[in-house]
DNA sequence: GGGTATTTGTCCGTATGTATT
DNA sequence: AAATACATACGGACAAATACC
């Protein structure tokens, strides 16, 4: 019934969930595989892109196939106190990865920017409106973890004096805690929007992984408010999905 | 200095995004772009295939290759009331779109199932355990949304007389309430953790998404606490990552 | 460093099958 | 039934990446 490329793949596929072909072997070559189940080298090379697109196997030229190896996830927690003022910066993840793990994080990148669309909508700006961005790259012991990028009205710096929001030092004490200290401005909740599409082609060179959209990614807007409803910042984060765990905690747990 | 195909791939993208090519229009044919292009037809399909694993488009034998349009997705949202009872069944999940829509439910199919691996490891019973498994599928305006299954452990049957558990009956009260209101068990918290994997054969056919992993799901994993930090149930949920986004509400949000 | 063997990647041409109109 | 369009399968040739001597 299923055609011959997918008898392969299916064959294969049974060997490595069965645990014949453990994560890291080297799967046979090509040309192996053709005297194997009698079939074209094209032919065989269909059956491997159907496991190379499920994420099971890895091909590396001139080596060979591979089976790939589950990495241990990164959890990120979404929920916390919405009155939190600590932290570095515009951070929302922690990492609760049981083996530790050190967060670091690169320098902030600010600029002015042009919001456009979704972004401009989702932090009810005017299209087109000139934000500040805020933007930094995070690691875990020293792999890529996450980008994320904030963006605040400029009433903020021209209202109402934010003025160290637009200097490209970062605000070790954290934006939220500066807002609120120094200006008494203060989030009381957000909103959180999580959903997954192909990586850019930047992403997908920060982060290490395939730029033909066979591994995915996180995308999660966070709008904050303040005490009269107004949305006080956008920060869209983005994670690759492939590495990363979201995790929600909802009132008393353990 | 990229491939032939690559670059074939690259000019139908920026046709596509630029929108000289609308989505729902069709390509031309695979004859067509070989005499533009001055490539073979299997050049050609290779640059179609880059595009059909980013979610650009689609192909149909004997019609054509059509732009996908972007539907308006699904939300559904993770954070509730962790005390409340209200709710038909292991409801998690509501339906915010503007335009509204009518979830329905299919009827409940109840099992008594052997659990493990990290199942088990979650719920926090020994592995091989006896579970009772309630089982739903779930629609919005008729389209598959979300396939649902809760594992309740065996001692809320045994020790607890939570009879009405394993009778293949809806709980129309909702299975929270009824282990209130009947049992004085009561959850105070839930944690969510959220997962991007390829599909299972069953899930793709369900959601009608193709079964090669090209369109990914969430699962995610709900584990309910009771006031002793005990585990009250695991619920499983697995949607479509490409017509769903997932909502978090933390704090005071309008 | 250089050369060779191995292995996957790209590209071509052709033939036949299957789904749709 | 015929025409159209994509799907599968074969064969071959050369390129590019890697490993090894």
């Amino acid at each position: 019934m299923a055609v011959m490329y997918q008898q392969i793949a299916g064959d294969l596929r049974r060997k490595i969930e069965g645990g014949d072909m453990p994560p890291g072997s080297r799967l046979p070559t090509e040309i192996e595989l053709m005297e194997k189940y009698a079939a074209s080298r094209n032919t065989v090379r269909d059956a491997i892109k159907v496991l190379t697109n499920r994420g099971l196997v890895e091909t590396r030229p001139g080596q060979g196939t591979y089976v790939l190896k589950s990495r241990e996830p990164f959890v990120s927690i979404l929920t916390g106190d919405p009155h939190a003022t600590k932290g570095e910066g515009p951070v929302q993840y922690e990492q609760v990865r049981a083996g530790g793990g050190v967060p670091t994080v690169s320098g902030t990148r600010v600029e002015i920017q042009i919001l456009t669309g979704i972004k401009a909508e989702a932090l009810r700006v005017d299209e087109g409106s000139q934000v500040v961005s805020r933007h930094q790259q995070r690691f875990i012991d020293g792999t890529p973890w996450s980008l994320q990028t904030s963006f605040y009205p400029m009433r903020l710096v021209a209202e109402q004096n934010a003025s160290r929001l637009i200097q490209a030092t970062d605000i070790t004490e954290g934006v939220m805690a500066y807002l609120a200290n120094d200006l008494g401005i203060k989030q009381v909740g957000y909103r959180d929007s999580v959903a997954v599409r192909a990586p850019e082609e930047a992403e997908a060179a920060f982060f290490e992984i395939p730029s033909d959209g066979r591994v995915s990614v996180f995308e999660i807007f966070r709008v904050a408010f303040d005490e009269n409803g107004d949305r006080l910042r956008l920060t869209v984060t983005v994670l690759p999905a492939d590495r990363n765990r979201l995790q929600i905690n909802v009132g008393q747990v353990p």
